[in-house]
DNA sequence: CATGTATATTTTAATATTAAACCATTTAAT
DNA sequence: ATTAAATGGTTTAATATTAAAATATACATG
């Protein structure tokens, strides 16, 4: 028979993951709206603000920042160089590979979206302090560097 | 100009934000591996253990649970009550609505399933102690309440 | 009771996403 | 050098998801 006290810890961990889920989904959908007003879609924000912040990536150094299939990035940066907010730069020494950059049309658009998306999200956030804020920061931390 | 509090407020919601969306897609991407492995989507998976846990519901009580866009809860349970693990109970109450209810075999299902899936995320939350697990869900629990 | 309004769900058309197969290039081993 | 394996990216086919329009029923009010 399983131990009380194994059994008590799953209840605690599947509460924790569910409020989890429901927090990130609830946060995500009420933040996200705006976007979507922009013309953009989650994803397609998502890379051009990876590119804003951290420069020009790969497709695999994209992957690793916004958690999404290969060959959705592939396409959704297919669709920001159609739209020339974006473009693949290839080099001489690895022929496979390319980096992402932002056209200046794609900068501009991000430095133009990125302070109403950051007030909307501090507003979304100002529900904790900021001290709780940053007890939550640590602990999600903690949880999302875990690799299998 | 903005005063200078204000800026480290919102850079500190910026970062809680981007752990929060990565923490939840790291643990789900992770926990719900298994469940495409038992020929079930993540929604499906979500009204299945909704129902199970939860009793029946409306398309819209669902919607609260899971969210989704109503188009697809329909279409999910559309899915489901094809393979016979749901099935919608009308009322004469209300013909526009119905409830959604398990099927023995989605009981069946849900019950053969969810044990494992229980100790999956039990598994990746333990890089949290119980204590931290418990801090943690209070924290998104007022984060994830909050309406617009 | 007729008609407007609200509510619950569904349909539709377009887009996003994924897994798996695939192609091209590089690296390693002989 | 030749081949095998690994790596980086793309394509394809199927499914999921959404927003918006459509349908059907209930409720309210003059």
């Amino acid at each position: 028979m399983k131990r009380l006290a194994e059994l008590k810890q799953e209840v605690v961990a599947l509460g924790t993951f569910v409020k989890l889920m429901r927090a990130a989904e609830s946060v995500s959908a009420d933040v996200h709206k705006e976007i979507g007003e922009a013309g953009l879609s989650i994803s397609q924000f998502g890379i051009l603000e990876a590119l804003y912040h951290l420069g020009p990536m790969s497709r695999k150094e994209i992957g690793a920042k916004i958690l999404k299939s290969a060959g959705n990035i592939t396409m959704v940066i297919d669709n920001l160089e159609k739209r020339k907010l974006v473009a693949r730069i290839r080099g001489e020494t690895d022929r496979r590979s390319y980096r992402v950059s932002l056209t200046d049309k794609g900068e501009h658009l991000i430095k133009s979206i990125f302070p109403l998306h950051s007030r909307r999200i501090n507003n979304r956030m100002s529900v904790l302090t900021v001290d709780e804020q940053k007890a939550l920061g640590v602990l999600l931390k903690k949880l999302g560097r875990h690799r299998n």
